[in-house]
Formats: structure tokens, C-alpha cells, sequence
DNA sequence: TTTAATTACGAACATACGTTTTTATACCAG
DNA sequence: CTGGTATAAAAACGTATGTTCGTAATTAAA
């Protein structure tokens, strides 16, 4: 009826933080109820306010820190780049790769959105923005230096974006393809089409060899 | 306190359906209140129940009518076309044009599946499954044929859906590109790659003429 | 050792929820 | 006109929600 042995705040944190995410995942922000976090916690419900301030607030600091954590580890993937082409690529390798690494997170910051306060919701969606504009920015430089041909840089970016987000709806670690494959087969639709005609094979590598195998959603 | 004048059944579960469909979307399924539901209808929230037997009903045949109508309109898109690349030309036109004509049910359908109790979960995603293999199949008959050079057509068809689907969260009607050159950016993408490098232009028609203008979100 | 800050419990609060029931009116078929 | 059915109001039910509060026990600082 008190404190108990061995309470620990950050710890205490960290554990609402896990807990919070895995069930804001599977059932959604408004389903999730602060009783059942508290339980999968192993406190009551009372005792989160000891750690977050509202139900709200626990949402936008997930969401936000992954935002901030992502931004910083593009730059950090980019930098000292600075061929388009070679930018392109690293691109698509970092948002392949931290999107299967952070499926939850990441599905969390497309599909929460609309449960953000006003305020909220700008800010995170003003830090989304940041992020495109990296892309769009890679392809302008590609443009502007005659490396790339684009029928439109921001229709592109967001044709690139959604194309490799997809990846964390799908992709499974025990599945049939890598992380490296697949960022791969990705890169290569990016550069030569999803889908080639005949007439434009040449100077591409050869076709892998993957047979066309349905995979289980 | 009673039956009003001018009720009318049909009426009434059309407009259950109507506002159900907006407020779903722009509030979430379990953030969306029965009551708030009723008052949009003009009824009381009781009253909601000479029409529909369960929220979750309301939900799943929401979703169900909409995946039904999309494979049988998918069906007739494709009707009559037997070459592979015609077949993905039409393919990717209908979805593109679906998806911007039905943006608020084709997001419902994405976003609110995990709403779904299991059993309605199921169904709907074996019918989506369905319109998966279309586009698969599309893919299988061109490389088949030797029409088509494809990676991975299962990649490959994940990959067009994703990119395509995300039409509807920056699509304007009355944005700087209407639905045609829309279709014909993304035609052009899926074909040629989203971004092309100059060795390979050859074969492929003029760029567009529209500059990389950022759109706001 | 004393003191203050942490941390959790347990109970409670006000409100909101999906749903059911009862009742009364409007509509329609005979 | 009459009788049955369709439709809505109104009130209520039981439950669940996010959050607050007073209290007690643990830890850390003095």
C-alpha cells in the first residue's frame, strides 16, 4: 500500500515507454487503456501519474522522440555524401533499413497522427516535413547537376516515400529476402522502374535470381 | 417522444452511413461516440439502433461494401485487356483514380483494420489479398511472356501499391496537378523508375515541362 | 540519524461509453 | 377508418474511462 522494494523511477519510465508502444501498436492509441498499461507495467493506474503527466502526453513523446531520433540518424547516414547518386542510395538503405528496425515506432507516427492534439500534431507533422524535404532535396541537387531525370521531384519523394515505408507492413525478419535484399530490389526500382520493359535492360545487372514466389501477408 | 414526421428508414441508414464514414476518418473508429454519430445523423443515440446492430457492424460492412466495389470496379477496368502492359496501364490508372475518388473509405480501410474484431479481420483481408494477386498476376504474365524484367513481383507489387496508395494523403483536387498527370507521373515511375539516371533517358518521351515546385501538405 | 523527496497503493470522482428497454407517434396496407 | 409495423425519443443500465487524492513505505540526502 505504498512504495514498494526496489521502485525505481527511470526504470519505472522506460518500462511505461515499452509497454505504452507495444500497445499502441496492436490496438491503437484510443483502445489502449491506461489500466491495461499500468498492468503490463506491474503498477496500478493511479501510480503512471508519478511518471507522465496525461495519456496525451505519454503519445506525443513517443511519437516525438522518434521523430527527432530519425532525423538525426539520416544526417548522420548523409553525411559526408555528397554525390546525388550516391545520397539517393544512402537514402533508401537508411529508410529501408531503420524502418524494419523500428516497424512499431514507425507505423505508430503514420497511423497516430490523428489522435495528436492541434499543437501536437503540427509540430510532428512540421519534423515529417523536415524529413521529406531531405529527399526532395537530394533529387533537386540530382536534377539541377543533370545526374537524374524526374518528371516531378516532390510526386517522386512522396512516390519513394510511401513505396519504402510499405516495407515495415510486409516485412519479416525469418522471411524469405534479407534486409539487404530487399533494400536492393527497392534501390533498383527507384533507379530502372518497378517494372521494365524489355527494350531497357540493357546496362543493368542481371535479373536476380528469386523466383516470383507469393510470400504469406 | 416518438416516431417524427418525414422518417424514413433507407434515408436514415444512408445518412448512419455517410456521416459514420467522415467522422471514422477524421476521428478514428473507437474515437468516434455513437452519440456523436446520432446528433450528425439529427437522431438520438438510441435511435441509432433501428438501423445498425453493433458499432463494430457499422464498421465492418463500412469496410466490407468498399472492398467489394473495388474489386468488382478493378474487374470491369480490366475487362476486355489481355496484353500484360495494357493490363498494368490499366491497372495503375483505375487505382490511382479510385483512390483519389474514395480517399476517406480507401484510408478507413488501411487505417481501421485492427478495429476489426478477428473474424471481420479475416475476411477483409483475404478480400484484399484478392486485389493483390491482381496486380501480381498482371506482373507474372509480363515476365512470363517476356514482356516484363522484375526483380521480385511480389516486391514489385507491394511496392506499386504502396506508392500508388499514398496518393490519397497529398492528393488535392484543385492542387497544382489534376488526377491525369497524376496517373501519368506514376505510370511513368512505375515503368522507367521514379528517378532516372541520364544514361537512361533514351526511348522515353519528352520530361514534363512542370518544374519541382513543393506543394504544401 | 534525521529529513525530504520518490514512488506506489487503493479508493474515489466525474464523466463517457455502447447498448437495451419502454413508450409514443407516424406511416402504410387492408 | 382500422390495425400493424416502422421509427424515434427518453431514460436507464452496467461498465469503463482518464485522472486525482490521501496515505504509506522506500530511498537518498543532510
Amino acid at each position: 500500500m505504498a512504495r514498494t522494494v526496489g521502485s525505481n523511477g527511470p526504470k519505472t519510465m522506460e518500462a511505461i515507454r515499452k509497454a505504452g508502444l507495444r500497445l499502441i501498436y496492436s490496438q491503437g492509441y484510443e483502445a489502449m487503456s491506461l489500466r491495461r498499461l499500468a498492468s503490463e507495467v506491474g503498477i496500478q493506474a493511479g501510480s503512471l501519474y508519478n511518471h507522465i503527466t496525461t495519456k496525451q502526453d505519454l503519445l506525443f513523446d513517443l511519437i516525438k522522440v522518434h521523430m527527432d531520433e530519425l532525423l538525426e540518424r539520416l544526417d548522420q547516414a548523409l553525411d559526408g555524401i555528397s554525390d546525388p547518386e550516391d545520397r539517393l542510395q544512402a537514402f533508401i538503405a537508411f529508410h529501408v533499413g531503420y524502418h524494419i528496425a523500428r516497424k512499431r515506432e514507425v507505423f505508430i507516427c503514420y497511423s497516430e497522427l490523428r489522435s495528436l492534439e492541434s499543437k501536437n500534431y503540427e509540430i510532428v507533422v512540421g519534423l515529417r516535413q523536415q524529413y521529406e524535404r531531405k529527399l526532395i532535396g537530394i533529387l533537386d541537387d540530382g536534377v539541377a547537376s543533370g545526374r537524374f531525370t524526374v518528371a516531378d521531384t516532390t510526386v517522386a519523394a512522396y512516390g519513394i516515400l510511401a513505396m519504402l515505408t510499405g516495407v515495415c507492413t510486409w516485412f519479416k525478419p525469418a522471411g524469405r529476402l534479407s534486409k539487404e535484399e530487399v533494400t536492393g530490389i527497392y534501390t533498383g526500382m527507384v533507379r530502372h522502374g518497378l517494372v521494365r520493359g524489355v527494350d531497357q535492360r540493357a546496362g543493368l545487372g542481371a535479373p536476380t535470381e528469386s523466383p516470383p514466389v507469393l510470400q504469406g501477408s
